[in-house]
DNA sequence: AACGTGTACCTTGTTCAGCAAAGTATGGAG
DNA sequence: CTCCATACTTTGCTGAACAAGGTACACGTT
């Protein structure tokens, strides 16, 4: 089951911390690997995507390196910074305490 | 602890839809039902609230009426029509798919 | 009577995230 | 030599939520 866009929004950022919270990754294999976890519900948009990773390399959450796949192709690899791990964790948190809140609420109205 | 209010964002007609599958209610009640249950976690506000209210009214999703509460007071309770009840079950299923799906990153990626 | 407070609803204007759509470029398969 | 997947980027738009303000009434206090 595919779920509206909009159930996306607003978690965008909490998925890239997350995601590079736990090796560094590069923003192609991002969208893949947020889809293949997810059986495919869960597909980032590239034109989301790379404004957002600009942004929070802007706002130094990451930094960025290119470099060169072993196919010749080149890549920008993202990893966290020290600020960047922070967000990671309190993203991951407020994550956890809104489905929380929203699961006592839906849990509430007979299921 | 709050959570950033773009966390709430796309998961306002779910609310709504949970909260009125319960009993139909009046808006200023949803606004103190969401606070009260989620301790204080999940604050609605009125100008996205009445406006999302109208809205789903037009879209067939509720109806309401205007009665007169005991203290003289009038107020505008809605109830799910049953197009609404069949949105407010796939607003919850789509919902619970999400989370999964964001679980599953978040747990991946080192607790 | 006047005032403040909590209840209850509504609207206008703004902001900002995410998206659609399009573009650039490269490597490999056929 | 063409097509497809990979890989990154940008512009312009949309739409949800919000901030801020407004209206009005009941009730308690002064």
């Amino acid at each position: 089951m595919q779920f509206d866009r909009e159930f996306l929004t607003g978690n965008l950022t909490t998925l890239i911390l997350a995601l590079l919270g736990e090796r560094p990754m590069y923003g192609y294999e991002m969208l893949q690997e947020a889809e293949r976890r997810s059986d495919s519900q869960l597909r980032m948009k590239e034109g989301s995507l790379y404004p957002a990773l600009h942004q929070m390399e802007r706002g130094g959450l990451l930094v960025a390196e290119w470099r060169e796949a072993p196919t010749g192709r080149s890549r920008k690899y993202y990893r966290l910074t020290a600020r960047g791990r922070r967000a990671a964790a309190s993203k991951r948190r407020q994550w956890e305490t809104m489905a929380a809140a929203m699961r006592t609420i839906l849990g509430d109205a007979g299921a």
